[in-house]
DNA sequence: TCATTTTCTGACCGTATGGTCAGGGTTGAG
DNA sequence: CTCAACCCTGACCATACGGTCAGAAAATGA
């Protein structure tokens, strides 16, 4: 809060350009792949020469590994809402709701991870041994208190963590075919909230915690 | 049944090598996606020069589609285990038994599948269309029916199916992301039946048929 | 203003890729 | 046995890609 305001054109101008060129990676990545996406491509649709884009990020690989990281970043933010719940049903609720929401906003985001872990992690490998695999031990011993607490269903918690996860980032890796099964037009905001409520009314009734 | 069971050389050898082909170009495809592939690669995994692919099939986008097309038939095999289910308990069940096994057993179709449908669906997008739709609506009508009979509580059927797709896609899809959160192993047997008894104990619970 | 640093970009390069093709080998029906 | 149809493959080609670089342009601080 006690940063400058004030930039200068340098500093504003890198900012967003590297702004919009993660932007622009992001998508390009997302809908033809690490292999398929090309600089050129990424360049034309950030309306930047390519030159510009390797004074920005040296290699293809680098700029790849930043659009993870960042998704990886939102990620992790939306399990805020998970802890300090006093329950299954605020906890879990929040978080269905939480990813559901970076779903909608977030789908390039979520496709390209998706990718990225189907193709066997290769740069993120290790934040999935690290960062995620402590991330995981922590909720599912949440969740393990929470069934020892009586407050649901004895669950195995990590199952029950795949399903949250499989269940939420479909809305956004499959959503192509959802908007193709919806008559080809995309999810209203009204069935938004239908898809929310459908996932947590089945998921925090099929656990027993309503 | 009436087939001759005496194949020519010829016959036997092209069905082989066809087979040999479409097993390697599903596994590069699943691990390099379509762009990350190259003829070169799936050759050598075949054990044929690159040429003789190019005998077989005209072009990568050729090769590409059929392995798609073949996915997609044991997919739809997998609703046989819905139909004919006297209610949700036993057609859901089976539906989830099947499709993780389906996971389990041809991960890397999978995997080319999400890939397919995350870039948009550039190549069956027409089976989306068609199969899949009239897939979709025939399934939601007999879940739907289920509803009405009183047979599990008023679920959006569309969203039930989006969550069994999700879920036990996910088992292949995210694969790697799983064993690694598994200490870097695979899912043992005993594993895989929990997985499954996990899900459909969710699930069907979830929908109030249990 | 001027020197210095940072930013920008057109032109270029080496490599890898999908695809082609001529020509040699193999098979099987008559 | 013969020969036409089919199968196979090393060598080759055009293209497209990631990346480089020299030097112009712009910003900054003194």
């Amino acid at each position: 809060m006690a940063e400058p305001i004030r930039l200068s054109k340098r500093d504003a101008a890198r900012r967003e350009n590297e702004a919009r060129i993660l932007a622009a990676a992001e998508k390009v990545f997302a809908e033809a792949g690490f292999g398929g996406a090309t600089m050129q491509l990424i360049a034309d649709m950030a309306g930047l020469p390519k030159a510009n884009l390797h004074y920005y990020f040296a290699t293809k690989e680098e700029l790849y590994r930043k659009v993870v990281q960042q998704i990886f970043e939102i990620w992790l933010h939306a399990a805020d809402s998970f802890d300090n719940a006093p329950g299954p049903v605020e906890g879990i609720g929040a978080y269905i709701d939480a990813k559901m929401d970076i779903s909608r906003k977030h789908p390039f985001g979520s496709k390209v991870w998706a990718s990225e872990v189907m193709h066997g992690a290769p740069v993120i490998q290790d934040y999935l041994e690290t960062t995620l695999r402590e991330w995981t031990d922590n909720r599912a011993k949440l969740i393990q208190r929470w069934v020892d607490e009586g407050k649901m269903a004895p669950i195995d918690p990590k199952h029950l963590l795949y399903m949250l996860w499989a269940t939420t980032q479909h809305y956004a890796d499959f959503g192509h075919q959802i908007e193709t099964l919806n008559a080809g037009k995309p999810l209203t905001d009204r069935q938004w909230k239908a898809a929310k409520e459908s996932v947590k009314t089945i998921i925090l009734r099929g656990i027993g915690a309503i």
